[in-house]
DNA sequence: GGAATCTGTTTAAGCGCTTCGACACTTCGA
DNA sequence: TCGAAGTGTCGAAGCGCTTAAACAGATTCC
């Protein structure tokens, strides 16, 4: 193994100073800098990660804390991770994966462990029990979604509300008048999720405004279960045009099950949906979608973290921010004009 | 913070005496024991990461290495990363999430910082750059995947020519003569990528001994594609009555298509698909499917690296392991015998 | 009965790094 | 010309832990 001495020897000065060269929180001349940066090529050194941690009392980690859950769609989770990752790259710090089942008590672990000097959680719940052990140990932490009580964190979400009234409004602007929203299994409803209700409660509201009629039926995301829903909406209120929908799983029955009841998307009935683009362009016709973008959501929690972090180690209280990060609107080939009555 | 002396003192003992309670590596009285779980209770200490790392010069971390591509089935991978980060935890370890990005470098990286004791990669390729840099440093190591020249690792996969096999025999056994084999998008091919390759191989081979007659087509996983695709198979061999499926996007709009050319499945025609059992249960007629378990891929090369710590912590030369997972077949609703010739 | 052995505990030496304070030297202002 | 201020480098302490070696006391054996 090549320690700081080893390059201190290869570049004839003492280890401090390959130490403050590599950290740069002391001037040092061009010429001593060159000959250390030489050295350290040369030698292949990365500094010890476990001694620098127990010098600077800073370990450049932080944990990602994700859920085990597979009803929400997890390719964005993964996009989440791995865009966390990245960003966390360019700030010089690596990523912990922790599991939710670990609950309080794994983030206990790893805060008093200094593991981690920073923590990033996923899929907190409105009132989460780690946020408390978070306060406790006086970790920085970042939640990707909204708690109750945020004091002492910053947090970044979608802004799902808005996603909703773009729905209700794309629609609305297109002259239709019954709306079906297509949503989660009813267990996401029960548990309170947040991007659930949110988009749910966007929907409505900007709905009642815009004088829409509509539906909200949740749904598991199998063929048999959109199936049923379908066919429940139809009975229901035959004059429905608009659809919405929000589990991924479903939007594929939808479109065939729709197709198969004789009616043309986009002639006689619109679709649009919330998720990833991606998605959205691989059915025919390619759907009409809000998207929020995953990668950003990843970076902005990191960039979150990182200013706490850089507040703390100067001394200062970090400030508590709350992003909503505005969807877009990607209008495709699955909405158009609601058809004249019949 | 909480230190080992803070639990010594609290204890009445001496640090080393915590030390030897915590890492069991030496007798202690049943009663001193007690007397240290106490005070690690009373006090929640958790030893600092960082100084146990550089006093044990082992970090308890392994790090996983997770490709960007997203040509492949995203969730697996997510399935893969958590069913690893969960069995590392039952071992006493952390998990620490390295994008493919940092390539051959962020290998070094890790393994010379002693951030991490081992290292998981996945999407490898044949002859992948990092596994030379693993070498060189001696780090212990797990591939989800094969690699060309494995001395000095293990590794573990899906056994998908036995995957291939699989879908040949099926279909072959119900009296299908002519099949498809919808595969993945050229690019994956042309990387030479092991899965893609080594599922073909052993379906073709199969397909031959059986005396079966089949194409093989690659496919983006969007419909124009699968419509695309599927159109040309009808054309030049209109008795096609057998379709395999690896690439999951083409699963739904393959079976709209079929539907829409007057086909039903699995009267006029069988489908069977490589993939996840929670996927092949979300379509209407369900799939029939081979599936190998994510989360079996991910505990068995976390126990692999284990094992390669273990003997090199004990001086031993670590085996090389080398695991295919078998992959099971699951008979739902779309493979039926084949119809009698028109 | 004294040496040899075993058991349970402590002492102390690091592990590789950061960082404070000291130091040597240069530059500047009065 | 001298003291003050600034610049670049070094020495050494110490971060919290592990572990080899030493040690004290109880047991065993010849």
């Amino acid at each position: 193994m090549v320690t700081i001495a080893d390059v201190a020897r290869h570049a004839g000065v003492s280890s401090s100073t390959v130490s403050y060269v590599l950290s740069g929180k002391r001037s040092i001349s061009e010429e001593t800098r060159r000959r250390v940066q030489i050295s350290v090529r040369e030698l292949g050194y990365h500094p010890h990660a476990g001694a620098r941690a127990l010098a600077a009392r800073r370990s450049h980690v932080v944990a990602l804390m994700v859920p085990l859950r597979t009803d929400v769609y997890v390719p964005v989770m993964m996009e989440i991770a791995i865009s966390v990752t990245m960003a966390a790259r360019q700030h010089g710090y690596d990523v912990l994966l922790i599991t939710n089942d670990e609950g309080p008590a794994g983030v206990k672990r790893i805060a008093a462990s200094g593991l981690a000097d920073g923590v990033i959680l996923m899929d907190v719940e409105l009132d989460d029990e780690r946020i408390p052990v978070l306060r406790a140990q006086g970790t920085q932490a970042t939640l990707i979604g909204l708690a109750e009580d945020g004091r002492g964190l910053s947090c970044v979400d979608h802004d799902f509300a808005a996603a909703g009234a773009v729905c209700a409004d794309h629609l609305a602007d297109l002259g239709h008048r019954e709306i079906a929203f297509i949503g989660y299994g009813s267990g996401v409803y029960h548990r309170h999720a947040g991007y659930a209700e949110r988009t749910l409660t966007g929907f409505r509201d900007r709905a009642e405004q815009r004088g829409l009629r509509f539906l909200h039926r949740s749904c598991e995301g199998t063929y048999e279960s959109t199936a049923g829903t379908l066919s429940r909406v139809l009975a229901d209120r035959p004059g429905t045009t608009g659809f919405v929908v929000q589990n991924e799983g479903a939007i594929g029955p939808l479109l065939t099950l729709l197709r198969m009841s004789g009616r043309t998307v986009p002639e006689d009935a619109s679709v649009i949906a919330l998720c990833q683009d991606q998605l959205a362009e691989q059915f025919a016709p390619r759907l009409t979608a809000v998207t929020g973008s995953a990668q950003t959501l990843g970076r902005v929690a990191v960039e979150q973290v990182m200013r706490r972090l850089a507040a703390a180690g100067g001394g200062d209280r970090p400030a508590d921010e709350r992003v909503l990060l505005t969807p877009a609107l990607t209008i495709r080939d699955s909405t158009g004009p609601a058809p004249r009555q019949p």
